[in-house]
Order: structure tokens, then sequence, then C-alpha cells
DNA sequence: AAGTTATATGTTATATTCTACATATGTTTA
DNA sequence: TAAACATATGTAGAATATAACATATAACTT
């Protein structure tokens, strides 16, 4: 009935600073220009990755006055991490650099 | 100590015809001649994006006569697939077609 | 209201990935 | 050993994604 959106998910994890971006939320939330700064990552690109990871579910966000507060969804995101941290452990040690 | 390559994992996650692989051998085995003619690819890519799987640690295969048999990694791949759709029907209804 | 700060969006050159062609390698069969 | 079959690999044009520039929008401050 319903086409689940797995290449949209994973397309948007498939990527450095997007996955830099989660990783840092998943420490505490924090607005965008905190996000840049902590990252160096200009601010037109982090607007835009953080787009589609809010589009895809990964991050959540409120307005606080004139800054967005994002922060993670740790329902998906913290499972999903672990699952891939016993995958490497696991299976790939071979990758590990 | 070791950095893990979650990048390179969802980049060969997020490809169409990589997921309609996984798709597939998640019902049984199948060599690389049943997977071309089972979902209309060519052989080259297929073996392609097989080697890319394999890389992951997502699938693994044996020989059998000039044969390869492919099988999917269901310690990892199982928990994945379920854990997306959970997440899909909590957090992106709205992505739903 | 004008200026400032914070964030979002449209667009495009560049970089990356994909797909298929050509071909190589390995295995079985006649 | 030659032919046939099964799979893998090198490569390049086409397709797609990325990152940054320019600019828009929205909220706060003076």
């Amino acid at each position: 009935m319903f086409k689940k959106p797995y290449e949209l998910f994973f397309k948007t994890l498939a990527n450095e600073q997007r996955l830099k971006i989660i990783n840092l939320l998943r420490k505490c939330p924090k607005n965008v220009t905190q996000i840049c700064k902590e990252l160096n990552f200009n601010q037109t690109t982090v607007s835009h990755n953080l787009k589609k990871l809010k589009t895809c579910g990964f991050v959540f966000n409120k307005k606080n006055g004139k800054e967005r507060i994002y922060s993670i969804n740790k329902t998906t995101i913290k499972p999903l991490m672990e699952l891939i941290d016993k995958h490497t452990d696991k299976f790939c040690r071979h990758l590990c650099c």
C-alpha cells in the first residue's frame, strides 16, 4: 500500500556534513549559528542540510525568537547508530582505518 | 581510535537497485543470473552493486561451481529495515505516497 | 522605521555516482 | 582444448548530489 522511502532516508544519511550535524546534535540541541560555528560549516549549507534531515524526521526544530533550535530524533537515531556500530564491529573490521 | 564508516554504509544503501537486490535476497539466496533475471537488471551492474554490498558486509557469497550464491546478512538487514519501517510509521507518514 | 541578527531559499558550477559497454577471468562441458 | 556459461572488472558518458554564492524572509533592537 505505502511505498516506504528507504532510498530517501539512506541518501539523507549518506553525507558527511549531515552525519556531523547529527553527531553534534546527539549531545544537545543547538541553533543554526551554533552548529555552523562548532563545525565550521557555512550557514546556507547547514540550513539546506537541516531541511533535508527535518524532511526525513531525523531532527526536529522549534522557534525561539529569531532563532531555531534543532534537536535530534533520539528514538530513531540512537538505535540506528548502535546498529551500525554493532555491524561494523562484527562484519566490517576490515573497513576500519 | 577506529573511524566508523557510516557514510560508506549509508551511501551503499542509498541506491534503488541495491535496495531491490537486498529486498530480493531477503526472501532467499540467489546467484547473479537469477538476480539479473528476476529484477530485469543487466549483469555488469548487478555484479558491481553486489561487490559494494559485500564490501559493506550487507551480503555474503559462496562459490558453487561457476556460480556465486549471494545471501543477505540478516543480522544487520532485518533489524535495520524494521527500524526504518517503525520510523516511517511514527515520524514520516507525510512521506508516504 | 531603519538597522541588525538569524535563518531559509533559489540557483549553479563542481564533484560524485551510476549505468552500461567492452572485456577479462574462471569454470564446466563437448 | 575449444566452446559455452557465469561472474567480475576497467572505463567513460550521463545522471545526480554537493556546496557556496546571492538573496529573501522573519524577528529583534534602537
